[in-house]
DNA sequence: CAATTTAATGCAAACGATTGCATAACTAAA
DNA sequence: TTTAGTTATGCAATCGTTTGCATTAAATTG
């Protein structure tokens, strides 16, 4: 399937050495060797007037304080001298840096990235920048970061790679910075959540695969160390209850992590297991889509053979045969929300916040569920 | 194709309303109303010596012109405090914040998260962190974004947006910040850039389909103010016209954006100019993947009736029928590699830096090239 | 043993802004 | 004209570090 036209690559790979030791040398000369930045200081001798006017003039919120021909004057001088605020120094005087801290399990992740996004569309009208982590699901790296994050002095934190449980969270607590989980939640009500309704995608699914015929189903979960793990288990084991399901502890497999890999592994415990099932409910896409792969490898066709389903609605899902049944659900929204929360708390310290926030799902009908077969194989 | 459980979608965000309006309460208390982080100072009272004996202490440079005794005993104390440096001062009194700037055109595309942590693998272990902007590849915001980072005293940018013909490094340069470009570059060979080998990737394809009798080629270019676009259509050009084909202008189809919809138009374009064509060498991935939709939705199949390459190779390209065949590029090294010639720049201003460093490429043989009807329709 | 070097620490001045308070000039009221 | 009240600006402290220099005590040398 895949080919590479081997000696062309050496070939250019050797241009790419020759690209790097001979390549055109420059010294990539700085234009000015010792930092030559302006100050307030600069601005308020050019203009002959103290610094803290000058720092009046060009604030917003204290520019009124002076005369408008004087706060012409110096905005004038300021940016024909291309005088740019040292936001380091104000932040050290005003104990607040604009910066929040985003925290992502994986930013190549297609999951978190709009997260990031609706985040951003929030924070940067405020004047806000966000600082990005990836902790790669690992708590150890999860807590260097978070310190490091700390250090900087975010004025906040949105955390879209909390762990259930978790300890974690002191040090945020002891600095006094207000947090919010985002897609994930942990087990302390004390923190907000922003969250899709996970509970109801999986009721939405199963009630979707009962509809047309499905009784015997079968679940791939999540890490239980996650919310999107946990909950989602925990809705198919309810749901399936409610509506009569009898589920079999071995139709139950459990993911390691919310990979295609994983995903690919638990399909095949789930066969070698000899247990009689017609559909699957991922707890993820991911873990359909190695799912599928699985299957297919085993010479059993999705949809026709076994139904599949997913959760989350990746992009290009739509693309892939035989097109993922799945919920979407709403990433730019968590972070828009989580942000509009975090906010309030930065803002206003008695703000009230709701502990969890819900988001809505819809079901996303595509090609990988049909009907069972009369027989099943 | 997509269909909503509109009753239940209403039904859910009734209960997520309901989840904000009276979910439970929390004040989020802070554990402590006044910030009440522990400065230098507070460990040297501690202690019982001055700050400066406590900072040196603290810093691995300085540690060994104290005694070892009072090394072990302040870091002793300092720990048992819940000590953290203030990241803010000390950059504000060493005028480095080691921190680097990385603007990207676009965090949600898959194609440029490889980049942030390929260089992340680089800086983060140097103990520098990483603020990410996103310019949309509208050059208003990114002289915004780029003066954001320029008041928070980055140490050196990274910018995987640029476009190719720019005045926007003047603030940069005025500045003195290291600068490299990734993926793209400019025409400014003063400023170091890593990219991967574009004209190699369209020799490649352009060599892989004439090999396979393919003689009518058409081609959907890409923006022609980001280097990407330019250098690719150029290597379009002159290798046809190496290998003796004729090019009619109007087998050229020039994209706005690199993004689905304008593969769809460009496609159509070309579809309905009338002009003789076996294959469509795209740009890049996404407008290959809209142009092959658009040929579907002409009754076109692909690759049967005619053939299209990318460029990029995708994450999922492989699970898409029929398997765009496109060039493999190398994201997570374009990110090291930057990220290494950068913090060579902000170490040592003297460094010898490439003034362009070209990344190997290969060709990814997949589904959506054939040989050509010997009729063409 | 006096003289000189070395080692360990403290003092105080930065870094570049913001901001409470003092002061000067000016206006308005008595 | 004096007094009180504004208005516009300057002065100086502060945020939490780092770091050049001064100082002291200890160690080395002749």
């Amino acid at each position: 399937m895949k080919f590479i036209l081997s000696s062309i690559f050496l070939q250019s790979f050797a241009k790419f050495l020759y690209s790097i030791i001979l390549g055109v040398i420059t010294g990539w000369k700085m234009v000015n060797k010792k930092r030559n930045v302006i100050t307030l200081k600069d601005v308020a001798i050019k203009v002959g007037v103290d610094k803290s006017t000058v720092s009046r003039a060009l604030n917003p919120g204290t520019q009124d304080l002076l005369s408008p021909e004087v706060v012409a004057r110096i905005r004038d001088v300021a940016t024909r001298m291309g005088y740019r605020k040292n936001q380091l120094a104000r932040s050290l005087r005003t104990q607040r840096t604009m910066t929040v801290g985003i925290v992502l399990p994986d930013i190549t992740n297609t999951l978190f990235a709009p997260i990031v996004r609706g985040a951003e569309s929030i924070l940067e009208p405020l004047g806000y920048t966000s600082m990005i982590v990836n902790t790669d699901d690992d708590s150890e790296r999860r807590n260097y970061l978070i310190g490091v994050l700390l250090e900087r002095g975010v004025d906040g934190i949105i955390d879209a790679a909390p762990q259930i449980s978790t300890t974690q969270f002191k040090s945020i607590e002891e600095h006094g910075v207000p947090l919010v989980t985002a897609i994930r939640k942990t087990d302390r009500t004390s923190i907000p959540a922003v969250i899709n309704d996970d509970e109801e995608g999986i009721r939405l699914l199963i009630r979707y695969l009962h509809v047309r015929g499905h009784r015997k189903l079968a679940h791939i979960a999540g890490p239980e160390t996650l919310s999107t793990g946990h909950l989602r288990l925990n809705a198919f084991r309810q749901q399936t209850s409610l509506i009569g399901l009898d589920i079999p502890e071995n139709a139950i497999a459990y993911a390691m992590r919310f990979d295609e890999d994983e995903g690919s592994r638990c399909a095949l415990d789930l066969l070698v297991s000899g247990l009689d099932f017609t559909a699957i409910v991922c707890a993820n896409d991911r873990l359909a889509l190695g799912a599928i792969k699985a299957l297919h490898q085993s010479g059993i066709q999705c949809p026709e053979d076994i139904s599949v389903t997913g959760f989350n609605d990746l992009p290009f899902l739509n693309l892939i045969p035989p097109g993922l049944t799945t919920i979407r659900i709403q990433q730019f929204d968590v972070g828009r929300l989580s942000a509009e929360l975090l906010t309030r708390m930065m803002t206003n310290q008695e703000a009230a916040i709701p502990s969890t926030s819900i988001l809505p799902v819809e079901l996303v009908e595509r090609g990988s569920v049909s009907k069972p077969r009369t027989n099943s194989f």
